[in-house]
RNA sequence: GCCACCGUAGCUCAGUGGUAGAGCGCACCCUUGGUAAGGGUGAGGUCGCGGGUUCAAUCCCCGCUGGUGGCUCCA
């Protein structure tokens, strides 16, 4: 006698064990009709499961996209559907392998025979064989077979892939896996609860032995119409298991959603987020180039771009003078020593560009007969007793620059700064502080390189050579707090300028189970605690997440939603009490004793290539005016105008705008349509009229008409304010209308 | 890094085993036009780089390079 918890509270007890579906119509006919699954005791099942015992249960509405049990299900099922449509298409030798619901959908990964061709050109066929199998509206039938009769059956489908699935889910050892992925991640320990007699699941789109089926474990929508809409999406490759050494299979992408109306908002959505592309963006303005000569994942910016990075920076600087920072220049090298002391050298020896050996050192090694790959070992041989983190001689577990081995020595050159950290640490070190002075704030946009895997690159977003907006914030512990909230509050100012409305912040903390971090626990502890309340006291989304921090601290992490909802990982905030110590870094107390600063480095828009990338992508290229590279364009009528036309670009450049003319022989409506299109803020048509009234008629982006005429100076200090002010007015506004 | 696809004019992209195409942009000419494309003429190419097959390769094959997408798991 079942006693079964609702979502409200309320509890139901029925005489017999009852199906999901049952317990559905006992609330009422509504939700009968429209449930698709059900949550038992936190398991999503099919809305047919039968509830034998006691059990907490959620009907699930079909209520949309805010939905994600509901989505799960119906993609799940529309991948057995796309599945189907593809045999259908392509014939039944294409052999299904896996096929999981992701975030933005499914997909399906399958083998495809030696010789027959899967193009996108088969698209069509497939979406409208899937939209004939949804209409068709069969009903998904679950039927569960023992393993002495799944086994065979699988086997003499021939289908190794799901033969391999069903022995995986008996926590078999499989038979027909032969990849390079050790046994134990090809068949991992059975989970409790299963055995090799527990049954295997078939799904059946309609009738068991008469229509399409798969080894499934479940759960699915009742039937196909309850899917709302589905489509294939794209194709792509992958290895089975993920194993490079194993076969290459296909992967079929599609999504699926409750309603057309909902699917066509995510296509719209693509569109919209492809429009946008800052890699597109960037070409049509011409605001960065990424050239193949001077080298993958490095951003040259070009005059345009150089601009916007400019008046960034020049806003950021502004604040942080506000904040009492000082600003510094550091190399883009730094001697080996210097990284073998911050502790880079050995932890991030992956991700870093290879040691710049010294010309002597490297022809001494090379005369005395050392090969390349022994230079790199007796390179690393070095970084491998860092990483162990114990010096030889004195058995302690921290490093300063004094106790480097002298066999270390003997390989002596540079690196490509990853980071700026150690460069502001001997500038701090290279003068005696006083409590007094403290907090001593270097900050400066700095330039990195880091190794990114080449298929990792894109755009601006992802490179090997980035300019940081660093600082490094030297405080004494009780400063710690204000300081962070120091950051915070630049950060808020940034994203509210720039009109980055939604963001949240990721607290990254130590992974309690990894030993790749260095320092003592209390001061761990300490950190975290520090990070954590100054994201409470945000009033922002803040998530914890233990494993996320860096190795010598944890970090406060910055994400902004853009307009159209994506959501981008930009800077961080990081405390820091290891730099100090390892650079023996000290200031001299109110008690005349050297005590050790903790460090702060923060980057709140990470880096300018990425944050410029964001802001392209953010305004869709429709920069406001102060970050606008050409900020007005004067628009002559025709050239008995031309002189007027260069009165108002010459006022307009003195007053500091960047403005241009329009000379070319097009007439006023190409003009426009050209300066739309490359999306000038503000247009200055001007004919014989404006010119004797001494005025300009104002043409406002995204306005599809001319917005009015306005005094030639009234027009220039509006535009002066708007640029000053980054925007809090805007001329648009005086014509009651918006800059888009 | 690995896999798939792609690389043709400044940009977007057609195309072909036999002397290379369009639109936009650019230059020049005509036009002097009041709010999202007036008309004409012209310049512009080592068809990513290297090798191979072929009488002949931008096209077919191999290697490299660069770009784009993807790189999952209780079915």
């Amino acid at each position: 006698m079942p006693k079964i918890t609702l979502p409200d509270g309320s509890i139901k007890e029925f005489p017999n064990p009852v199906t999901g579906l049952e317990v559905a119509a006992s609330i009422g006919q509504r939700l009968a009709k429209d449930a698709l699954g059900v949550r038992v005791d936190d398991e999503l099942r099919d809305l047919s499961f039968l509830i034998e015992k006691d059990a907490i249960v959620t009907p699930k509405n079909r209520d949309g996209t805010v939905n994600k049990d509901a989505l799960f299900l119906m993609r799940h099922s529309a991948a057995h559907v796309m599945a189907e449509a593809i045999q259908d298409v392509l014939g039944n030798d294409v052999l299904l392998a896996y096929g999981p619901p992701t975030d933005t959908g499914f997909f399906y990964d399958m083998f495809v025979p030696e010789g027959k061709k899967f193009s996108s050109d088969h698209f069509e066929k497939i979406n409208a064989r899937m939209a004939e199998i949804i209409k068709e509206d069969r009903k998904f039938t679950r039927y569960e077979v023992s393993s002495a009769e799944g086994l065979p059956k699988l086997k003499s489908e021939g289908n190794k892939y799901k033969l391999d699935n069903a022995e995986k889910a008996l926590g078999m050892p499989s038979s027909v896996y032969r990849g390079t992925k050790s046994a134990s991640e090809a068949a991992p320990t059975p989970p409790l609860g299963h055995s090799t007699t527990s049954p295997l699941s078939f799904y059946a789109t309609g009738n068991p032995g008469k229509d399409w089926e798969d080894l499934c474990r479940g759960p699915h929508v009742p039937s196909t119409a309850r899917i709302g809409a589905a489509r294939v999406m794209s194709l792509a490759s992958a290895y089975w298991h993920g194993d490079e050494n194993s076969d290459r299979l296909t992967r079929v992408y599609g999504t699926a959603f409750g309603s057309q109306a909902e699917l066509d908002a995510y296509l719209n959505q693509l569109d919209e987020a492809k429009k946008r592309d800052h890699r597109v963006i960037g070409k049509q303005q011409h605001l960065f180039v990424i050239d193949e000569m001077v080298g993958q994942g490095l951003i040259l910016w070009t005059p345009n771009g150089s601009v916007i990075r400019r008046e960034l920076q020049a806003f950021i600087g502004a604040e942080l003078r506000k904040q009492g920072y000082t600003e510094v220049f550091t190399p883009h090298i730094g001697g080996l020593d210097l990284y073998k002391t911050s502790g880079h050298f050995p932890y991030y020896q992956e991700s870093q560009f290879p040691p710049i050996i010294e010309r002597n050192t490297l022809e001494e090694l090379c005369s005395s007969g050392c090969s390349c790959a022994e230079m790199v070992n007796r390179v690393a041989g070095v970084s491998a007793r860092l990483a162990a983190g114990i010096n030889e001689r004195t058995k302690s577990t921290t490093i300063a620059a004094d106790r480097v081995m002298a066999d270390d020595k003997l390989i002596e050159g540079f690196m490509l700064k990853p980071m700026n950290c150690p460069h502001h640490a001997r500038i701090f070190a290279s003068s005696a502080h006083s409590y007094r002075d403290m907090p001593v704030r270097l900050a400066e946009f700095g330039t990195v390189y880091r190794w990114e895997q080449s298929g990792e690159l894109n755009g601006m977003t992802r490179v090997r050579g980035f300019t940081q907006d660093d600082a490094h914030l030297f405080c004494t512990e009780d400063q710690v707090d204000n300081e962070v909230q120091g950051c915070l509050s630049l950060v808020k100012t940034i994203f509210a300028t720039l009109g980055m409305k939604e963001y949240r912040v990721r607290v990254g903390l130590r992974d309690p189970d990894s030993a790749k971090y260095i320092g003592t626990k209390e001061s761990w502890d300490k950190a975290e605690a520090s990070c954590i309340a100054a994201a409470k006291s945000l009033g922002v989304q803040f998530s914890q997440e233990a494993g996320e921090a860096a190795f010598y601290g944890p970090k406060i992490d910055f994400v902004v939603k853009d307009v159209i909802g994506r959501e981008w990982q930009l800077g961080t905030v990081q405390i820091d009490y290891q730099m100090a110590l390892r650079f023996d870094l000290s200031y001299i107390g109110p008690d005349n004793t050297p005590h050790r600063p903790v460090v702060i480095h923060r980057a709140p828009f990470g880096s300018m290539e990425r944050f410029c990338g964001v802001l392209i992508e953010h305004f869709a290229g429709n920069f406001p005016l102060w970050l606008s590279p050409e900020q007005v364009r004067v628009l002559p009528i025709s050239d008995k105008t031309n002189d007027y036309a260069n009165e108002v670009v010459n006022l307009l450049k003195a007053r500091g705008l960047r403005a241009t003319l329009d000379s070319s022989n097009d007439r006023i409506q190409g003009k426009i349509k050209a300066a739309a299109d490359e999306k000038v803020p503000y247009l200055a048509v001007v004919g014989p009229r404006d010119a004797e009234g001494r005025q300009v008629s104002v043409r406002v982006r995204g306005v599809q008409k001319d917005a009015g005429a306005l005094g030639l100076n009234e027009f220039v200090e509006a535009l002066a304010a708007e640029y000053s002010g980054r925007g809090a007015t805007t001329l648009a506004q005086r014509f009651g209308v918006e800059l888009g």
